[in-house]
Formats: C-alpha cells, sequence, structure tokens
DNA sequence: AATCGATTGAAACGATCGTTTGAACCCGCC
DNA sequence: GGCGGGTTCAAACGATCGTTTCAATCGATT
C-alpha cells in the first residue's frame, strides 16, 4: 500500500525556496538544528524529522554529517548574503554618515528584531570556534564586509593612518558590536534592565559606538572632558540621529 | 548505598588543595575537559581517566555530570580569583594610569602567553553560552571586574557622565578585549600575520584601547583628525609607554 | 506493460555515552 | 581477630548516536 503522504511534512519551514528539492530541505533544517545546539549536539536523527525525509538521506546526498554541516554552513552564508547585500551609499555621502550606517547595519545584522536568523547564529558559532568550514565564511562574508569597513575608515583620517592602524580601529568597532551578540547574556546581567532597552538597543549602540569612534579620530567632539569646551563645532555634522 | 555528603571542608587554607583529595582532582581534571570540549562533548570517562579515578567516583562524589559540570566552574573561577586578584593602585594615582593598567591586565588575563590556562577558557564558554553555573560567575568574578572599570571611567570623566553612560562605556572597552579572545581565530584571518604580533599583542593593544578610549573621552588627543592639530597640549599625559 | 537507475523506507548494526550495580577493599576501633 | 562504614573497582545496563543495509517504490524510457 503506497500510503507514502509527501505533502505537508513542511512543518516550520522557512521561505518559498524550492520545497520540493530534498537537498535544500535537509539543508536548511540542518542549518536550524546546528545553530541551535552545535556540532556535536545536533543529530541527524532530528535534522532529517524537521526536513521530513528519511535518516538514510542525509547519507545519500552529503556522505555523512560533517559533509553536511560544512555544506549547511556554506549555504547559509549565501543565503544571508542574498539577503542583506553590502550598504551602499551615492557618491560624495561623508565619511562619518557611512560610517555610522555601516554600524547600523551590523548591529541590525546581529541583534535586529528580536531573535536573529538561524543563518546568523550558524555562522556565529564558526566565528566562536572554527572548524573547517570557516575559511570560506571568511573569504567570502566576512572579510568584505570588514574591507568596506576599513576602507570607511580610511576616509574618515583622511589618510592619516596606515593600513594597519585602521584595521585595528576596525576591529574596535567590530569588537564593540560583537560583544553585545556574543555575551549578551551576560551584557543583560551587568546593565540594569531599563538600560538595556534605552541605551544598549541596536540604534542608541549605533549611535554611540560612531560618536564613540568619531571623537576618538578626532573628526567629531569628544564624548566629554578638557577639549570639548575648547574645540568644538569645527565638524559638527549631524551625524547620530 | 552511597551519601553524596561531603565529609569536612578540610582546610580551605592550603596553598596547594591536597592532590590526594580525589574530589579536587576530579574537580580539576573535570574543568580541563570542560574548558577545552565542552558541556556536551566532554565525556566522565576521559574526565575520570586523566583524574585517575573510577568513572563511578563522578557518581559518588557529585551525583550526576550536570553537578559536576557546576561545581567545576565554581572551582574555576574561585581558583582563578585566588591567582589574579583586582589592580589596586596607590591612592592618588591618575585615573588614565589606572584605566592603562585595567585593560592591560584584562588583555593579560585574557590572552596573555601563549594559551590562557583552562580555568579562562572555561569562564568564556559559560559568557558565551551561560548554563546554570553562569549566574554565580558574573556575581563574584566578571561583576566586581566590570565595577572597578566604571569607577575608573567614573574617576576619569570628572562625574561629566552618568552611571548608565559609563556603563556604556566599559561595555565598549571590554568589547574590544572580548573579541580578541572569543573570535582570535577570525582575527588572525582578517589581519596579517606580522600585524598580528606587532600591533594586536597583548601589549600593544592595551596601549590602542586605552588611548582609544582617553581620546573618546577628551582625557586625550585624539588618534588623528582636524582637532588633533589646534586642540593638543592641553592635557597631554603620557600615559601610553 | 516491462525495464532499469534513482530515490526512499524501515530496521538494524556497532560504538559510545551517562549511570548503576554489587562485591572487594581499606582502615580505625571494640 | 572481627566488625562496619567509607571508598574504590570492574562490569554491565539502557539509551542514543552516526551510519549502513537492503528491499520497496518511483519515474522515465523502451
Amino acid at each position: 500500500m503506497a500510503s507514502h503522504v509527501r505533502s505537508a511534512a513542511s512543518a516550520v519551514a522557512g521561505p518559498v525556496e524550492d520545497a520540493r528539492d530534498p537537498r535544500v530541505r535537509i539543508l536548511s533544517a540542518a542549518g536550524r538544528e546546528f545553530a541551535e545546539h552545535g556540532y556535536e549536539t545536533a543529530t541527524v536523527r532530528d535534522i532529517c524529522a524537521a526536513a521530513g525525509v528519511n535518516v538514510a538521506a542525509v547519507n545519500y546526498y552529503f556522505g555523512d554529517k560533517r559533509r553536511l554541516y560544512i555544506e549547511s554552513v556554506r549555504h547559509a552564508h549565501e543565503e544571508r548574503l542574498r539577503q542583506v547585500p553590502q550598504p551602499e551609499w551615492p557618491s560624495g555621502t561623508p565619511a562619518a554618515i557611512k560610517l555610522h550606517g555601516f554600524v547600523d547595519n551590523m548591529l541590525e545584522r546581529m541583534l535586529g528584531a528580536g531573535q536573529p536568523p538561524w543563518q546568523v547564529r550558524l555562522m556565529m558559532r564558526e566565528v566562536l570556534q572554527p572548524t573547517e568550514a570557516c575559511r570560506e565564511l571568511v573569504e567570502d562574508y566576512i572579510r568584505p564586509h570588514f574591507a568596506l569597513l576599513v576602507s570607511i575608515l580610511d576616509d574618515l583620517s583622511a589618510g592619516a593612518l596606515s593600513q594597519a592602524e585602521l584595521r585595528r580601529v576596525g576591529m574596535s568597532i567590530v569588537g564593540q558590536c560583537f560583544v553585545y551578540r556574543a555575551a549578551g547574556d551576560v551584557v543583560a546581567m551587568l546593565v540594569p534592565r531599563d538600560e538595556i532597552e534605552s541605551l544598549h538597543a541596536p540604534k542608541p549602540l549605533a549611535d554611540h559606538i560612531t560618536r564613540y569612534a568619531l571623537a576618538a579620530l578626532g573628526v567629531a567632539a569628544p564624548l566629554t572632558g578638557f577639549l570639548s569646551s575648547s574645540c568644538a563645532s569645527s565638524s559638527d555634522r549631524d551625524v547620530v540621529s
């Protein structure tokens, strides 16, 4: 008796990406499971159950769990790259505006709108504990974004800093965003709740980190201090809304 | 029938905690294994083998794997707190000097001297993926350090910033150190090797992060920019060596 | 309709995990 | 010596893991 109902096994399946192809169904389900539980703890049985396929399918299409994981990381950052392309600005946009836009975009990707999608969480796992899937992720996804940040900082400093120094400043900016994503739970324990929502939310954080950078680079007035009173106004753009 | 009650608290004053006591041998071995492989992947068999005890010992002394993990996290941060006490300075020390000392100390703890000890790596796992052992770790270890940082920043800003703003600046400083610890492998892929050793090593990083903060707060001259030429010298302390 | 490669399905294999068992062992004490 | 509680040991239990097996099924082609 042919009682195989291959219709609505989709459950909580994501977007409309060709849900008929078992291969992408497995990739999507695997990405979610790996993002949630990590490589070791996630089980191929749960993945196949979520994808609505037999356990033998992962072996048939990918060989083994390890190769499925690598493919799922690739699939995740390719999909994410299509969802959120690199920000662009019309030529002539002030570098300070571009920096704020970049930081805002990065924070929105990392923290925005409740729980970030599973693609981001899976990529974060690779950053925190790299496997063989990491190199491709860095080259295709992270390095282009970091290069854009460095070029913005180059504009901003008007050539006064070397590429090496620009990279260090760039890492400072990335780090300030990164800590909220990777150690968000501890941050929430160190800072009062209302303060989290008012000052440590993505938008006000983008303002703070941008202003912190502009002040450190001498492009805007410092947050406070002796220099602020005598040296304001020089370039008092309304960067932070 | 094994009662899991610990016998007598055997003199906590001992500088070297009686390596004969199977309990602390297990705790130490467990900390190393959990730090290396994580809770799920680490096995009680490996832990007991490393501790030189029978597999039944973990059940006899701690009940089960979960309670052993919690105890090992506690044991790790208590031991770490004894090893590296909070930095102190003679009264009258300039706040900028204290900030540099604090950042240098934090970076040294996180990155210093090759691979940091297993206690730090275990604590880092709790920060990145908190379990029920996290709250105690934060209260006993992280919060006091963060409070010290905030108080230094309070001194530095001479009361010009609110406690909420100070916490945000403090998180910016912590984040800049944190990213090198948590995402060190990716940083190493984004930055040329020689640059890692020259500019992103603990000592030069401490200089950079401190100077970045002092400039942002307006206590020292900015790294570059329009304001630097006209407004230098006002408080040109030789903070960073 | 018959055939054949591609795909799917249920079941099981071997390995490893956390945990438990019950006897052996050690050691101070009557 | 004999006793008894605290501790250690080898062995096994039940569960779950990744992976494999092999027959059933599907779809296109003759």
